[in-house]
DNA sequence: TCAAAAGTGTTGTCGCTACACCCATGT
DNA sequence: ACATGGGTGTAGCGACAACACTTTTGA
């Protein structure tokens, strides 16, 4: 374990999403240390005196699932009096999104039970992490709308469909498929890979990727989605 | 001065937003101490151990406006490591709201040079002061579009054309007349309130007043306003 | 009677929603 | 041939933007 010293009253939290089986997820640990020890919880962690603030939760991540330059962002500051119970500690919680297929448990010397939860079947959650949760998927959802932030959570190559069951899952509704489609085209920040998907028992489904350079200039254009 | 224990490393900032002379304008103060001491600079301060951390920004509101209750929302969380040069310090910015004719400089213990300055003229800012102040326009500006927040920056009883120019000065751009009185007719939160402008030496218009009550209703049924 | 701001309707365009059928592929 | 999801077009409606003149009031 490392010793650098840390900013005592400052503790970071992430809800981490990954979307799988159709349904959109968070991944909770058990706690190995009281208070609450053996709950499931948001992973969280503290801010080294010597690091940037965004550092602290971008590391904690990497510890926890291998992964480096997630997609990160904040979700807001918790600072009630009494929220943690062993002494005072303000919470920035942040919300990251990453391809579910990337991630593998990490082994390390943090190795922690960890869970991946559909987030309409959240067990109760410590502290005020039931409150952080809430507030991250509010924003997510307000991102979602404005910025095409979605792929962030499929594979490299996917299909339309795939797109259209992340964002049925996200808002929580049901999305008519030819519209979807046509404002997809109209934007037009889709790669066409012009490649099929293979051993699916039914007609194959045209892969897309993202294109960051399209959607770099359309969003100088100043344009914004709304699914 | 109060030897309340503080949060060593954590402060907030304030952007304190007011509305004269048809302009946007914000709050700033005269720093009596180092570093930048005599530059202009967004209030601050510290936080109690012992207060909740929405607080800190009310109290310092509090002190410096004699207002209470004031609007309040998080701007964001500003970590980077050397943004302040004494010691490890991140901030929290928060935007306020305020009737500028309530508005009355607070001689107290902490009295300072104060001065409301135009967001279109804004002098060099300490430290990352800049940044945060981008941040709470950019906030403002998204906000104001959603909700009808603008009625904090007016007296109880405006008009329309006030009310417009305002958010004309948020916006930073035009906006047709006939368009806004429509939108704000069908949206229906503002009261009528049978009454006119005095001592005005042309037509006298009629005043209004924010009705929260229906405003309440109008969210509840989930209403979105842009203008 | 003049100056200055208040207040009022209509039309065209664009974007969204709703909706049903044929296509390709593997078993 | 059948089951399964992939992929396509149109019509109606509502929301928004553009636009100019008359009214009221005090000086």
């Amino acid at each position: 374990m490392d010793e650098k010293p840390i900013i005592e009253n400052l503790s970071i939290d992430c809800v981490i999403f990954g979307f799988d089986e159709g349904k959109l997820k968070a991944l909770l640990i058990k706690r190995n240390t009281d208070p609450c020890k053996g709950m499931m919880s948001l992973p969280g962690g503290f801010v080294y005196v010597d690091e940037d603030l965004i550092h602290a939760p971008a590391r904690r991540l990497h510890d926890l699932t291998g992964l480096k330059d997630v997609f990160l962002r904040e979700i807001g500051v918790f600072g009630k009096i009494d929220r943690y119970p062993l002494r005072r500690v303000i919470t920035i919680g942040y919300y990251a999104l990453i391809k579910i297929s990337d991630y593998n448990i990490h082994v390390g010397e943090d190795a922690q039970e960890v869970q991946w939860v559909s987030v309409n079947e959240l067990p109760e959650l410590p502290f005020d992490h039931a409150e952080i949760f809430d507030e991250a998927l509010i924003k997510l959802r307000k991102h979602v709308r404005y910025e095409p932030i979605g792929y962030n959570l499929l594979p490299e190559k996917f299909t339309i469909t795939q797109l259209q069951t992340l964002y049925e899952a996200i808002l929580n509704k049901q999305i008519d498929n030819r519209n979807f489609r046509k404002k997809l085209a109209k934007i037009g920040f889709l790669n066409d890979l012009k490649e099929k998907q293979k051993n699916v028992s039914h007609r194959a489904a045209n892969l897309y990727s993202f294109d960051k350079v399209k959607y770099e200039t359309l969003v100088e254009k100043g344009y914004t989605f709304d699914f």
